[in-house]
DNA sequence: TTCCGATTACTCGAAATCGAGTATTAGACC
DNA sequence: GGTCTAATACTCGATTTCGAGTAATCGGAA
């Protein structure tokens, strides 16, 4: 797969949008508010115009007219090229069918989760369940709006698998902090008497984890097979 | 929440290694890779060495020893100070308790689905299902291994958690798709019908919005309400 | 009538991002 | 002893991205 020459997504629903009839940028990024796809897709308005300018270089658009009402800026009218329904075909194509490598913020913090104490890490993953409940409580209610509407499903359909995936991350937070708490995570009565030792004695975790038999005993054969991490 | 001075997650991740030992940043690109934090962070050199500088300006660290070893380049050692410290912990903070708005590339892709055909869209979802599936059974391959060793599960929550959605993202393309091979999608029927006008006789999809009581009678009223989109 | 905030429509420059490129050395292998 | 690959350690400059700023117009309330 070789690289896009325009590669932000919101090239992509700049094709996608010019699909439907010409237009000019202004009036796509309202477009996009008025049917919520900026939630799907993200939107800002520096992006936008270069990202347009990108794409006619491309020859995946071409302006078509300028407009200008009295003192206004001018509107420059582009269309879609069909070498850009090409690029918008092959695009979506990628998207639906081909995972890419993804980054969740969740993710990095979870990567450094022994940096912290484990009683404040419950602390706030239950804080982020609460927050991700409060989301996904206004997309369900939304969904049951529209749904009321009989606004077929087909159109945001985008909404309800944003909920399956903050659901998941929900339901993993809330597990996660519960197991914390019990100290079933394996490893995490370790985690939490090193920083007991940090609290007590003043010492620094890598002096812990320097000489770990003074402070554990033997009964720890992991630390001597991988050395642990973000301590 | 005040913006961050240095916002990429890379730099969350040099301060998270500096916190352990003074590093040089290749130094620290080979130790996140070793740690295979990665997979959660995304790692290039270029962004790297922007980043160190950038904490550098911000006085989060700050250069502790320039080493040279024969003619090969210089290598700058870098150590965490206090006020990178508090970064860190802010950072980390907001990471694990408050949910960011993100884009997953699947939601863009649905946010179009309508722009092709039903079959089209099944197939190519069932085809990210397999290639899901290939990748959920990798991590968990590797989680059998760790577990295996007695590596303690704390290390690793990450991955878990990536697990965790990429499980959510599989179980709705799988659900997706097969609620459109069976037509069950609300909306659907008319889905599958307007592209079949579309390739029968060869007509646009617009012309079959401007004008749906010819193609489709009066039994679909959220048409008046609500214009569809991106076919 | 006039003022205010919202909407329309875009511009600009600073900062971030990327990934390919460079140059050296260590070790492997024949 | 020569060559080849992998690892070490960065550099560079072209895009991209961002979001604040600008400036005009419109509709409604005071």
């Amino acid at each position: 797969m070789a690289k896009r020459k325009v590669a932000n997504p919101l090239a992509f629903a700049v094709l996608g949008s010019l699909g439907e009839r010409p237009m000019h940028p202004y009036e796509i990024s309202s477009l996009l508010k008025g049917r919520g796809k900026e939630v799907s897709i993200k939107l800002n308005y520096g992006s936008l115009y270069s990202v347009v300018a990108a794409l006619e270089k491309a020859g995946f658009i071409e302006a078509v007219e300028t407009l200008r009402d009295g003192n206004r800026p001018e509107r420059t009218v582009y269309a879609i090229t069909e070498s850009g329904r090409a690029e918008f075909d092959d695009w979506l194509t990628e998207l639906l069918g081909t995972p890419a490598k993804e980054f969740r913020q969740l993710e990095a913090g979870l990567a450094y989760l022994p940096a912290f104490p484990p009683d404040r890490v419950v602390e706030l993953l239950e804080q982020r369940v609460v927050a991700l409940d409060e989301e996904i409580a206004q997309l369900v209610g939304m969904h049951e709006f529209m749904q009321s509407k009989k606004f077929p499903r087909i159109f945001w359909v985008e909404s309800e698998f944003r909920v399956a995936v903050l659901t998941a991350e929900r339901d993993y937070a809330k597990g996660l902090a519960a197991e914390i708490r019990v100290d079933g995570l394996e490893g995490s009565a370790f985690w939490r008497r090193t920083h007991e030792l940090v609290a007590e004695l003043g010492i620094k975790p890598r002096d812990v984890l320097q000489d770990p038999v003074k402070y554990f005993g033997e009964d720890l054969p992991w630390l001597k097979e991988v050395p642990p991490e973000g301590l």
